[in-house]
RNA sequence: CGGGGCGUGGCGCAGUCUGGCUAGCGCGCCUGCUUUGGGAGCAGGAAGUCGGAGGUUCAAAUCCUCUCGCCCCGACCA
């Protein structure tokens, strides 16, 4: 291809408004245009990427067995009312009416498609020799995001694969499952992607039931624990938090004191009033958990888990509880509710860490008041069950698995893949009949990758100062040609030549044939981070040479001119299977 | 949904507080000449409903009211 036949509007500046380093690049090289929050135009070298990684999505999906299929975006709106889900995604589903003859059709776009699928497996699977199989597809999903952001990461519209895998078995889904964690590997390994595969929120089955594919990132928005000793890595919202020695401090225990705190409702508002530190503060959350008010305990400095409270006292629906419930349960206004004394007998429970802390500083469950020197036990007390882990674990935690000391970082997710079970095939009465003439409902697994986020997460982790470094396998170009002067007949001469034949091998190409000055074109060229940069000018080509620099490299490398497609079609060759100079580049 | 920031030729910005002549600057674009290995120089040129509506005023990019769009932070952590 050559550059004044395409479309790559490069800029010099960065467009007000992008902030992170994959939407200012993306921008900048050409890649993408933004049409609205959330909605962007994939231009010509955006487009290609993007093709490249969903083709990698595909011959692995193809690879492992899965089967492609394409459903609609469009979809009947009954279908989600069938399953609950019209209310469960809330605005995020997008719908809408439409007039056909005399009747309207209410539809939504589909933001993910187990209904459809399963509508779909309902219909046409109802034996045991017709699983397990694994069903999949490459499509653009619809979601109202709340708040659309960070460029690409975060859309109302985005490409995913989606795959659904129907089974007999909860030991035939944990093989379907370990094949698309496997392909999961290959798929982003090949990407030149660094990632990890992290235990996220589990569905009904439990165990191990979930696994999110985590680009680590400085932007991501997400937070993953990870132990560098032994490789036990969660999502937060997951992560557990390890055992540590519940040895309480040996110190005396003070006298339990009330202290006027006038209008310090916050741990930071308490702490500046009373010179004390978070860690010695007992936070007192009070949930509505199934509409019954509970009381949850936390040393000051520590975030509640809601997924864990959820998961150990055994609801379905927490949530904070309202105002009103505060003041009716604690006698105080929200910021002053403690353990001692609260209003009514409800349900306590306390995060481990509680054990540890003495002399606490906690709310008096009346206006401006707190109490000092509260000990657990003497004070207050928290039956022996209810100390659980029900907190984000912390930086520096230890791990649950070998106690060495957690890190956290961000990351952005990548891809997920999760054992529904018969949620899906329940609600829309896909059922098989088993060998003894029994009918069950189909289990299920479903597994999504976010396509863009493939591209953007490469770019979040691979970029310097003056753009883009793409591996060869997401490239838009493999190689990227510059003849310096295109007025100079053997120069282009060489150049046409250079390009049919690498083209004739296989090569992606793409030759700058602007007429600008060398400047510009390097500039460019390092901004939309093609991989390979042959360079034809006046310095080499009197010695029948070319010039050859990996994207990564500082300096380049000269080639013999009548060998060099030859040669550049091998080492891209060896780019595309192994990506190994790609991989290499963080050593400089 | 709460808070903050920003809307001025294609892109990046100044001008707004303190109203005043024909709305400027850099980049890009077009023409010509020179230049030619890391975003060239000179000369000439095209291109702007100052986000939109209403209002105040002799006079509005500038002041007031409403509204739309974009970006960032937060979303109940007592």
């Amino acid at each position: 291809m050559r550059w004044t036949k395409t479309f790559i509007p490069t800029m010099k500046e960065t467009p007000e408004g992008a902030e992170i380093p994959s939407h200012v690049l993306m921008l900048r090289a050409g890649l993408i245009n933004q049409v609205m929050a959330g909605a962007y135009t994939y231009l010509p070298l955006g487009l290609r990427s993007l093709r490249k990684a969903e083709r990698i999505v595909r011959e692995e999906m193809d690879a492992a067995g899965a089967i492609e299929l394409l459903m609609p975006a469009i979809t009947p709106l009954s279908l989600w009312e069938q399953t609950g889900r019209v209310k469960a995604f809330g605005d995020v589903l997008i719908q809408f009416t439409v007039r056909r003859q005399n009747r309207k059709i209410q539809m939504a776009l589909g933001p993910t498609h187990e209904e459809v699928i399963t509508d779909l497996v309902s219909r046409h699977i109802s034996s045991y020799r017709q699983m397990p199989i694994t069903l999949y597809q490459i499509q653009t999903k619809f979601r109202n995001e709340e708040r659309p952001r960070f460029g690409v990461l975060r859309t109302s519209e985005f490409l995913m694969k989606d795959a659904y895998s129907f089974n007999t078995s909860v030991k035939s889904l944990d093989e379907s499952y370990e094949k698309m964690y496997a392909a999961y590997c290959r798929i982003f390994g090949r990407c030149g992607l660094e990632y990890l595969p992290v235990e996220a929120e589990s569905g009904p089955i439990g165990g191990d039931a979930s696994h999110e594919f985590m680009v680590p990132a400085e932007n991501g928005e997400d937070t993953v624990a990870h132990c560098q000793a032994c490789g036990y890595a969660a999502n937060l919202e997951r992560a557990e938090v390890g055992c540590r020695d519940c040895v309480p401090p040996n110190v005396p225990p003070a006298k339990l004191a009330k202290v006027a705190t006038p209008n310090a409702g916050t741990i930071a508002q308490v702490c500046a009033l009373l010179k004390c530190r978070p860690e010695e503060m007992i936070k007192t959350l009070i949930y509505s958990a199934d509409e019954k008010p509970i009381a949850v305990l936390l040393r000051g400095d520590r975030e509640a888990n809601e997924g864990k409270i959820r998961r150990a006292i055994g609801v379905e629906k927490l949530a904070l509880a309202e105002s009103d419930v505060i003041q009716r349960v604690t006698g105080a206004p929200v910021g002053f509710a403690g353990p001692v004394g609260l209003k009514e007998a409800i349900p306590v429970w306390a995060d481990r860490d509680l054990l540890i802390v003495r002399n606490a500083v906690t709310g008096a469950n009346e206006r401006d008041a707190h109490l000092t020197g509260v000990n657990l036990g003497r004070d207050f007390d928290v039956p022996e069950d209810r100390f659980r882990d029900l907190r984000n674990a912390a930086e520096g935690d230890p791990c649950p698995r070998c106690s060495a000391a957690l890190s956290l970082r961000h990351a952005i997710e990548a891809g997920h893949v999760f054992k529904l079970g018969t949620k899906y095939s329940e609600a829309l009465a896909a059922r098989f009949l088993d060998d003894q003439e029994q009918l069950h409902p189909i289990i299920m697994g479903c597994y999504g990758i976010g396509i863009n986020r493939i591209i953007a997460g490469l770019i979040e982790t691979s970029h310097d100062d003056a753009g883009i470094i793409w591996p060869v396998a997401l490239a838009p170009y493999e190689v990227y040609l510059a003849p310096l002067k295109v007025t100079d007949e053997p120069t282009m001469i060489a150049a046409d030549r250079l390009h049919d034949e690498l083209q004739q091998a296989g090569v992606e190409v793409l030759l700058d044939d602007r007429d600008v000055r060398a400047g510009v074109k390097f500039k460019d060229a390092d901004l939309i981070g093609i991989p390979l940069r042959i360079v034809l000018g006046p310095r080499g080509l009197a010695e029948g040479k070319l010039e050859l620099k990996w994207r990564w490299d500082a300096e380049p490398e000269m080639l013999d001119l009548d060998v060099a497609a030859e040669q550049i079609a091998e080492m891209i060759r060896e780019e595309r299977a192994e990506a190994t100079r790609f991989k290499e580049r963080c050593r400089d």
